[in-house]
DNA sequence: AGTAGGACCTGGTGGC
DNA sequence: TGCCACCAGGTCCTAC
């Protein structure tokens, strides 16, 4: 699953090589992969735009092009960017393909939930209202303990959902949510507005730190995800709960247990965490 | 405004 | 070995 670490590191890896690149063209295997505007249209677009910076906001990949255009790309949950030579054979779930002069960036989907978008100078289509509704980045300044406290303490669900939402907490997913969780020593299903201010600031603290960390090791390949080049990541030898339910904790040893919050679920040492 | 729950989507998996 | 129901889960949508 692609979160913050993951879309990250992607973006790390492309930028040296795709900013100041061409798009020669691009094949659409899959239609409805792209989110805005058609299918045509989106081709038409791209062809000919020169990368000139891509940067990272939440899960979103945002690809800057010339004449002010915009490519968006969102992975969902099992999307991958991979950039290839055009002699390689195409993955089997390949459902966009933007040639380049030197390469091909291709857009793996197995479940064709990711999606693409092409904007034009200061269009803001109402498809991507997610993007603008984004929370302030959580590995910045702006995302410091007075604005996590009063963000915390204004919830009434679980802190697990609170952490998934991506207006309250941009880029964060389930892995990294059970991970903060657990090394806050926080159980999945606390009532937000009731952590103290000490367990706040315990679990912004761990949020910032694991996704520190799951960036240095290039992600969590645990499932769909991989690296720009095709290898995986490492942060899933480090997970301490996520996929180890059952599994002893690696802190006490007991069974790691999981439950449900809301339609996810989330997994937790039930002696680490209360 | 906050909250909850279902829909979307399809390959992989587990049960029989 | 084959079939099928079910699961994964980020985001959008609707309803309360």
């Amino acid at each position: 699953m692609p979160e913050l670490p993951e879309v990250e590191t992607i973006v790390r890896e492309l930028r040296p090589r795709l900013v100041g690149a061409r798009v020669t063209g691009c094949r659409i295997l899959r239609a409805d992969i792209v989110g805005y505007p058609g299918a045509r249209s989106f081709a038409a677009r791209l062809r000919g735009s020169v990368v000139t910076g891509i940067k990272r906001r939440g899960k979103y990949l945002i690809f800057e092009l010339s004449q002010g255009k915009t490519l968006v790309v969102h992975l969902r949950l099992s999307g991958a960017l991979v950039f290839q030579s055009r002699r390689t054979a195409l993955p089997r779930f390949a459902r966009l393909v933007i040639y380049l002069s030197h390469g091909r960036l291709v857009f793996e989907e197995p479940r064709v939930l990711g999606r693409v978008y092409l904007l034009m100078r200061g269009e803001e289509p109402s498809v991507l209202a997610g993007l603008r509704r984004l929370s302030p980045e959580p590995l910045t300044a702006a995302f410091d303990r007075a604005y996590f406290l009063k963000t915390v303490k204004k919830r009434r669900t679980a802190i697990k959902q609170v952490l998934l939402s991506q207006d309250l907490c941009a880029g964060v997913g389930n892995i990294y949510s059970d991970e903060a969780l657990f090394r806050a020593g926080i159980r999945p299903r606390r009532r937000s507005c009731q952590l103290s201010a000490a367990e706040a600031a315990r679990l912004l603290e761990a949020l910032k730190e694991v996704l520190k960390e799951g960036i240095a090791y290039r992600g969590t390949s645990v499932s769909d995800y991989k690296r720009t080049d095709g290898t995986s990541g490492a942060f899933q030898h480090r997970l301490n709960v996520y996929g180890r339910e059952g599994e002893p904790c690696r802190r006490c040893g007991t069974a790691i247990a999981m439950v449900k919050v809301g339609s996810r679920r989330a997994r937790y040492c039930p002696l680490c965490q209360r």
